[in-house]
DNA sequence: GCATTGAGTCACCGTCAAGTGACAAAAAGG
DNA sequence: CCTTTTTGTCACTTGACGGTGACTCAATGC
């Protein structure tokens, strides 16, 4: 244990810059951090995003990240404000959303769950960040869970209107059917099999869209249906 | 770089000693090893799983972690062999299993969703476990994960039996409830809301609970009676 | 008695991460 | 012109981790 010494060797000589530096740009500087987050979260996962990694994918020197943000937590939550992770309601709805509220409720509900699965299959980023809210708590998903809560209450709404005042079993049944979507989903990036069904191929999600196709006419037909493999209407 | 010199000083002078060394028991050591696994998986989570932690949990020197088992992914293997994670499938259908198939189709599903829920929620580890499968993958998640697909089937023919083969619309909906049972179950451990539901109280998984159980009611039912919010029948 | 084995301890190494202080040079402002 | 601020670059510290070589000392077998 020398006395003291922080500052190592503060005269010693330096390289007179072997290459310039980059042009001054702070803007584009900030944008290419930014872009560089999504990028790292995208290819290798919530585990190796590190202000080292952003830094390097971003050619950028990583101190320019403490300087501009703050740390890895500020640009998280910079990054996240800037994105939309989740899809609109809108998107759930397909192009008319007035039409669509006219559709009956059986139909209303089949095809909230193939759009709701298509959406989130063409977003792998999404399902990353998912991934990442189930083994850690941190500011990225603080921020995302306050929006996900108002998607959900939104979809909601428009899904089931006062009939799910009226039958709360029939919340609890599509709560629980959303949440196994996404755990599907979640899973399908690590595993391939679940219950026997390739929950990474379009063919089985298919399966999966038209049971729960079956399912809704089941829950909302005035005449009894049971859940039959009945030819699941074209669209 | 100098050219070699990887033993660097290996004539130090060395202290004598200044403690004395554990007992020497081998079979203690190893046990010893294998529940600081599970204490710092359930304590830290998976991200902090690793030799050194697990040697200091377990207050041992982290050489004996090589030693013995030839490092962390062996442990891991080993660890996971000797543990029980997923409730048996026994534990699902509840004290005698001969009676349990003789009941109603519908009340059997009533049943095995009540006993899976409860069976998981009394198994922390379990659903750290599942959190990690989510964001990679690792010999542990590879482990299980066949153990997981045996479950399946097994859990498949005793609830559905050939009714599963006449409706593949009901398979595909039970495989989303189970998923997503276990999806917020695993969520819970981080976040306490989904859809306006508190899940991690009690009284919101009997709320879930109860709308499996109407649900069952309408899959099976031979008269038609739609999901409604009936009294659940009290057991 | 003596050599061998095995359990436990200690001191290192290399790597990679986060974070900081100091420098060079362009731009801005007087 | 000279000074200050801003942008970018580099070197460095600290700390944690995985992994290894070498040591001490008891138990065992001959």
């Amino acid at each position: 244990m020398t006395p003291a010494a922080p500052t190592a060797a503060p005269t010693a000589a330096r390289k007179p810059r072997a290459t310039g530096p980059r042009e001054r740009n702070r803007p584009e500087t900030t944008a290419r951090i930014l872009g560089a987050v999504g990028e790292v979260l995208a290819r290798d996962g919530f585990g190796a995003l590190g202000v080292n990694a952003v830094a390097k994918h971003a050619c950028v020197d990583k101190v320019l990240i403490y300087r501009y943000f703050g740390g890895m937590p500020e640009l998280l939550k910079a990054w996240g404000e800037s994105g939309r992770f989740w899809p609109r309601v809108e998107e759930l709805l397909g192009d008319d959303a007035a039409a669509f509220m006219k559709l009956p409720l059986a139909e209303r509900y089949a095809r909230f769950f193939e759009h709701f699965i298509d959406g989130l299959r063409a977003r792998p980023l999404t399902l990353e960040i998912m991934a990442a809210e189930l083994s850690e708590r941190n500011e990225l998903t603080a921020i995302l869970e306050t929006e996900r809560e108002e998607w959900g209450e939104h979809a909601g709404r428009l899904l089931g209107g006062d009939e799910w005042l009226k039958r709360p079993a029939l919340r609890g049944v599509t709560l629980l059917l959303v949440a196994g979507v996404q755990y599907l989903l979640v899973r399908s990036r690590t595993i391939r099999l679940f219950g026997g069904l390739d929950i990474r191929s379009d063919r089985d999600w298919d399966a999966l869209k038209a049971a729960l196709r079956d399912l809704a006419q089941t829950l909302f037909a005035p005449t009894p249906a049971p859940l039959t493999s009945r030819r699941t209407r074209a669209r």
